[in-house]
DNA sequence: TTACTTAATTTTGCATTCAAAATTATGTCA
DNA sequence: TGACATAATTTTGAATGCAAAATTAAGTAA
């Protein structure tokens, strides 16, 4: 009779280990906003102790992916129309900062990946793989945070990102806006090759508010 | 029946407790940076038990005020100057950011108190009283910061400050770098009147620098 | 029924306990 | 004496236990 875990759990700290893969429950949406996570069936589900499940969701709480209440226990922080008009201008600002940093400090290597990512990117588009088109577009994003060699930077950049990316993961585009996206994303490669940091910044200003609206109307519509 | 009036006597958390004492004594210095810090001595300080103190180091470490290394504990995060000119630069533009917004929402009675506020400085300033000058200034920037209406943006404005507060509260200024901090406020008193969010901004982001090189020459100095 | 108590159950916050890893102390032999 | 191996101690990671708070269930009177 044993209780089958997702996965044997033996890496890291336990801890860290509850800390990654709570989130990913939370980002692909296996944890719905609001509902009410027992700490009990966490801990059953992951087969571990309430210490490091408690540890771990401390943590969560403090990058604003759970609530705490005190004497009440923790739910997933449901996302609204309001905190993603809160949490994009301080993405944008960070988005725009690692678009300067990057132009100053990537290597030709390195922009020739972000180009093969590019046009990967762009086949996916034209073959409407939304979720590859995705998952690619998420590596150019990374690719050019990484290229600003800041960790700070990187940090609360994916801190503020894993708040907003189940909604953003779950938000259709309309294929007008998949247009524009793609627009802008060739500008953004153009930039850098351009190595123009003030231009690139901006544009990656504007690509994430266009993202925002794609966001918070899909948000308007479906809760 | 008021709500405010009955407020309930605030039962927080050891947990909260504890993470919100740790970090004074991190700012303070009272924990020197890289002394490794076992956990039964802090225990002992603060007469809990090791539970809600390792959810308060982990909170902490994720702040980045200390380091968790694998079976080997705590240390206080010692703060580099490379650490300081990767912060700094995420610190300018969310500051730039809160200078935006502010000029936006900003109310006249915000700005006055900010005006109080900074000639209240002033006359810190003029009697060279540095930790009450250092006082106020903070309270300026917690004003703008608080002006921009955005939780988002303060939180993670105050995580990085936390980080290189210590530093900043030890390095002393230079007669000269004094003067120039005090010539910028009152840039900055003169652009949040005029409601002036880009330029705002812009000040705030320069300001910030001559900041980080008055503490990154202390440390340089004083490691 | 419905509103209101009050008892039973569950859940949380924290302390304690136990095992594994790391650190320090001790002993041996060249 | 000094280098190395091994035992004793300390410290950390995680599980369990226990009391307080909250939630749910049950009962009682209007």
């Amino acid at each position: 009779m044993n209780v089958r875990m997702d996965e044997p759990i033996m890496r890291r700290s336990l801890h860290d280990e509850l800390v990654e893969r709570l989130q990913r429950l939370i980002i692909e949406g296996a944890l719905t906003p609001g509902e009410k996570v027992p700490e009990k069936e966490l801990c059953e589900r992951f087969n571990v102790s309430r210490t490091p499940m408690r540890e771990a969701l401390k943590v969560l709480a403090n990058a604003g992916l759970v609530t705490l209440t005190p004497n009440r226990g923790a739910s997933v922080t449901a996302v609204t129309v309001e905190d993603l008009e809160e949490v994009f201008p301080v993405m944008g600002a960070l988005e725009a900062l690692s678009g300067e940093l990057a132009c100053e400090k990537i290597t030709d290597t390195e922009i020739a990946a972000v180009r093969a990512l590019h046009h990967e990117m762009l086949g996916h588009y034209r073959a409407q793989r939304l979720p590859d088109y995705f998952k690619t577009n998420e590596a150019i994003h990374t690719a050019i945070l990484n290229a600003a060699r800041n960790d700070t930077l990187s940090s609360q950049h994916q801190m503020l990102s894993a708040r907003v990316r189940r909604a953003r993961y779950l938000a259709n585009m309309t294929r007008e806006r998949w247009d524009k996206a793609v627009a802008e994303h060739e500008d953004i490669l153009a930039a850098l090759e351009a190595r123009d940091g003030p231009r690139l910044g901006k544009i990656l200003k504007r690509h994430l508010r266009n993202k925002l609206e794609t966001v918070s109307e899909w948000l308007k519509a479906n809760g």
